[in-house]
Order: structure tokens, then sequence, then C-alpha cells
DNA sequence: ATATATACATCGAGTATCTATGTATAATGA
DNA sequence: TCATTATACATAGATACTCGATGTATATAT
């Protein structure tokens, strides 16, 4: 983590959802396209992530099944529902929201 | 607030900070003016800036002093001090990193 | 053979903010 | 006149999110 792990709190599930939405994933690899795609800016903790996707799963934003990969390692694979989709458009535009007046402020504009 | 108390953990400290370094101000003004720049995005509680602001004078960030307005009420004004303006200097560095990695990460850009 | 990377999971600790509560005065309104 | 609201400070306990630590297990690399 480049910043401060309080400021990144509260974003982390709008983080996770918008990556399982392009495409299904599995959790460790959520971590690595996070990570990869920020410049490390973000690096989840296990302990952060697994959570998140139980509760995400249990609200019925996600799906999951497990399956064998080519490696012979078991992995579990999320998808996202029609309901996480929505909940995704939700957080992106309180997110967008947030910035903007955040931005508003500290540069001084009224 | 119009948006998740959780988001906005972590972004106080700056916006506070950002606003007192244009121009001295005393605890309940801050609220105002933050409520009024963000139309109401952010709407602080005294019980979260009161804590702040000490902690920001005990860290060297900001100074005060106590003064009676024309209306004869007592006000507690604060004042940011070369450490404090470097301090904020940190921060908005720290925001801006953090808000375009997530932007980065939302819109699907790698 | 050993260390590292992968892959899942849970628990206790830390930290920031909120809600609630308290005190006190000035202004407004019924 | 009396009650309510706005102003102005402050603190304490509750809540919620993330981290760090720990645990298990397998595959790969050295």
């Amino acid at each position: 983590m480049k910043i401060s792990k309080e400021l990144a709190k509260g974003s982390t599930g709008l983080l996770v959802l918008s990556v399982i939405a392009e495409q299904e994933m599995y959790g460790y690899q959520i971590i690595q396209v996070i990570a990869a795609r920020s410049e490390s800016v973000f690096n989840l903790n296990e302990g952060t992530l697994y959570p998140i996707l139980h509760a995400l799963e249990k609200e019925g934003c996600l799906t999951s099944y497990r399956a064998i990969s080519e490696s012979g390692r078991e992995r579990k694979y999320y998808r996202i529902t029609r309901q996480g989709e929505l909940c995704l458009k939700a957080h992106k535009e309180e997110w967008k929201t947030f910035f903007h007046a955040v931005n508003k402020i500290i540069n001084g504009e009224s």
C-alpha cells in the first residue's frame, strides 16, 4: 500500500466488484489484478479480501463455484449477479460524488 | 452526509487542513464551510471535528487562540502552522495518488 | 530438501467516525 | 414571557472497516 490504510477504507468493496464485473475471478487473482492496475497503490491483504467476498456473496452481489485449474490447484471463482451490477452502479455514483466533493474543497472552489 | 461514512473516513483531516490553510477558522465555521462547498456531501459531526482539531494541534499542524466575537460569543480559532502546511501538501499528494488509482481500476484502464 | 508462490480462511487489534450526551449563551418566535 | 433553535465548545461509548498474525495445504523453483 502506497497510501494510508484509512484513506482506502470504504472503497475496497467498489474495487472488488469493479474487477469481477469485467470478468469472473478467484480471490488471489483479484488481489493481483488490483495491485497491477493501481501500480501497487492498493495491495489488499487476504485478511481484507476474503471477508469482503463472503459478505458480497451473502448480500447476493456475487455467486461462487469451486473448480480445479490446469495447475491442479483448487480455486474459488466469483461471478457478479444482476443485483451486484446494480450495487456496483450505485457505488460508482457514490464514489464520483465523493471525489468531486473532496476536490472541490481542497482546490478552493466554492 | 450524502455518502457512506466509511468512504469519507480518512479524508476528513485533509478537508479540515485545506480550509484552515486558506483562512483561520473556528470549529463550528469549519463544519459550515465544508458543508457549503461540498453541497452537503460532507456534514461533519461536532463529535468528529473537535477531536480532529485537538489531534492536529497536538501534532503541531495547528495553533489556536480564544477570542470573543462581535456577537459576544467566545470562539476558538485555528490557524495552520508551517508544519501543518507540509502535512497538508503530503496529504494532498496522497489523495491524488489514491483517487487516480481508484479511477483507473473502476474505469477498466490497465 | 527447502523455500517460495499460490490459494483458501479466520480472529483479534487498531483506528476513524458516528451517535449520544453534556454544558452554555444568543437569537428567534409564539 | 417562555420555548425553541442556532451557535459553540467538548467527551465517551458504539460501530465498522482494514490490517496483521496465524493456520492449512499444494505446486513450483532452487
